[in-house]
RNA sequence: GGUUCCUUGGAUGAGUGGCUUAGUCAGCGGUCUGCAAAACCGUGUACAGCAGUUCGAAUCUGCUAGGAACCUCCA
């Protein structure tokens, strides 16, 4: 590949030049959802950020397979390893199977994902469709030495694994100062160290989902998941591995100890971490309880929210910030990313019906080059988006017919948005199509002819009655230079 | 307390050691228009504070103040 893209890399904490494994060949790796709710703004970050990233791979000519799990078994509430399992939990209480939880939840995760216009990964593996994977990893770590069976459940000896390797080289953190500020928590007694963690659990009696295993029934620990089924589909060694930034510790931190000890190396090339996203400058989460979930803001039913947003309002917003700052939530924003989005769609829309001239008579700058730099930066959106705005004002400068632009230099502006704005930015700008739509478009072009037609005769007063009438229905009406243009 | 990071104009949000310090939204002035809307043009004392490095820093270093994330489940 020509190029030259960057990527911050948690690792290193720098910006390196992404190189995979095996070119054309990438292999990408990203934390789902744990589906026991509704997923909120704050799922949609990652969703988002790693889609685009899918998208401008693939762009550059990369076969990307990108897996992004679900997870339904061994998340626990509270503590990593006494805790109630949220899927198990929630089961209990709406009085369903597990997996019927699960269903409900991942039918309305995808359904959201859809709306916000994000592909589906090549493979989404579930947690619960590898226990045999996760048991074998297990068994790997076990043989190498670096875990313990007690009481049925196998333990990760983290200050064994820390004498041959480091563990907290991706949080940046060393085990003498987790060990002091690590709380006591009830029922370690099993563990050796406070910081040891589960890599198998034997259930309690009560506990519905449970799978058999040499040392007990139960189930596996939360970190065994991504280590198990990373290394399955994208091999001992893969180039990306993505995810929020609340999950480099402990659970990144703990897969890369997981792994390293299971196959005695790295599995995991380039770490990537999208930013929180801020409600009054503290994090969204589900822990905190003050999240809106996606659906809410489908429809606008919270009470924080002043209006319903569509999906591509929320897309666009998380677009316009970097992935690796914080964003902040606010009606005020959100309403300036819809204007600013529903502005470049129109333009869009314009450059469709622009009528070439010989020449161009404005500064043409290479938008294509220049998106392109953006994206190759670390996947700079709000720049790309920039780029795209500088475009727009040549559009619609020639619409108003205050300009000229070149039969090439149309051709490629229309390339560089169907590339950069629908293909890799991923915004759906297309009106819906159909039968009755057109039917009704038919219309009320109908109705704006005859209202053209009134004013050419200078009847005000039955122009300016469409033109309200209209109005009041919802639609906006803009008279153009030659014509007129309608949206809803 | 430890680790990591942040602080940019009315709101949001990029960015680089010096070239015009993006863009969006809002505001103001103008052009256009029968009027309006849209569009276009113009406009905004912005880079937390202090000190240092430098010919030059908002961008590098140090200190101070404020904030956040992680250290427990979390995207």
């Amino acid at each position: 590949m020509e190029h030259k893209l960057l990527i911050y890399n948690t690792l290193t904490r720098t910006k390196q030049i992404f190189k995979p494994l095996k070119e054309p060949y990438v292999g990408m790796y990203v934390c789902g959802p744990t589906v026991y709710g509704d997923g909120h703004l704050g799922h949609a970050r990652p969703a988002i950020t790693f889609d685009i990233l899918f998208r401008f791979l693939t762009h550059l000519g990369y076969k990307v397979r990108y897996v992004r799990n679900i997870t339904d078994v061994g998340h626990l509430e509270h503590d990593a390893d006494e805790g109630e399992d949220k899927i198990a939990k929630k089961a209990r209480l709406e009085q369903k199977e597990p997996m019927e939880v699960v269903q409900y939840y991942l039918n309305r995760y995808h359904s959201a994902m859809e709306k916000l216009g994000v592909l589906p990964p090549s493979i989404e593996p579930h947690a619960s469709g590898h226990i045999i994977e996760q048991i074998d990893f297990v068994k790997k770590i076990l043989d190498a030495g670096y875990a313990y069976e007690s009481e049925g459940s196998i333990y990760f000896d983290v200050k064994k694994y820390n004498k041959d390797h480091r563990y907290g080289k991706l949080s940046g953190r060393n085990i003498e100062d987790l060990l002091e500020t690590t709380r006591e928590l009830d029922g370690q007694s099993e563990k050796h160290c406070a910081l040891d963690f589960a890599l198998w659990k034997k259930a309690q009696p009560e506990h519905i989902m449970r799978w058999p295993s040499p040392w007990s029934d139960g189930f596996p620990g939360w970190h065994m998941e991504c280590s198990a089924m990373g290394t399955k589909y994208l091999g001992e060694e893969f180039d990306i591995h993505g995810g929020g930034m609340d999950l480099i510790f402990p659970h990144h931190e703990c897969e890369i100890a997981q792994s390293t000890a299971a196959l005695g190396k790295e599995t995991v090339h380039y770490w990537m971490h999208n930013n929180m996203i801020t409600i009054n400058g503290q994090k969204m989460g589900k822990s905190l309880g003050n999240f809106i979930t996606l659906d809410e803001f489908f429809t606008g039913n919270h009470k924080l929210l002043t209006q319903a947003y569509a999906p591509m309002t929320i897309r666009f917003f998380i677009l316009q910030a970097h992935y690796r700052s914080t964003v902040d939530f606010s009606n005020e924003a959100l309403v300036a990313a819809e204007k600013g989005f529903a502005r470049l769609c129109e333009s869009y829309a314009r450059l469709q019906k622009l009528t070439p001239s010989k020449e161009t008579s404005m500064e043409m700058k290479n938008y294509r080059q220049l998106c392109e730099d953006a994206m190759l930066d670390d996947l700079n959106t709000p720049i790309v988006i920039s780029h795209l705005y500088d475009a727009t004002r040549i559009i619609n400068t020639v619409a108003d017919g205050k300009a000229t632009i070149s039969e090439a230099d149309l051709k490629e502006l229309k390339e560089v948005f169907d590339l950069y704005l629908i293909e890799i930015l991923g915004m759906r700008v297309e009106e819906n199509s159909g039968a009755a739509n057109d039917a009704y478009k038919g219309a009320v072009d109908l109705l704006l002819e005859i209202r053209k037609q009134a004013k050419t005769n200078k009847d005000w007063a039955t122009s300016d009655k469409i033109r309200d009438e209209l109005a009041r229905l919802g639609f906006k009406v803009k008279d153009t230079k030659d014509g007129f243009e309608w949206s809803l």
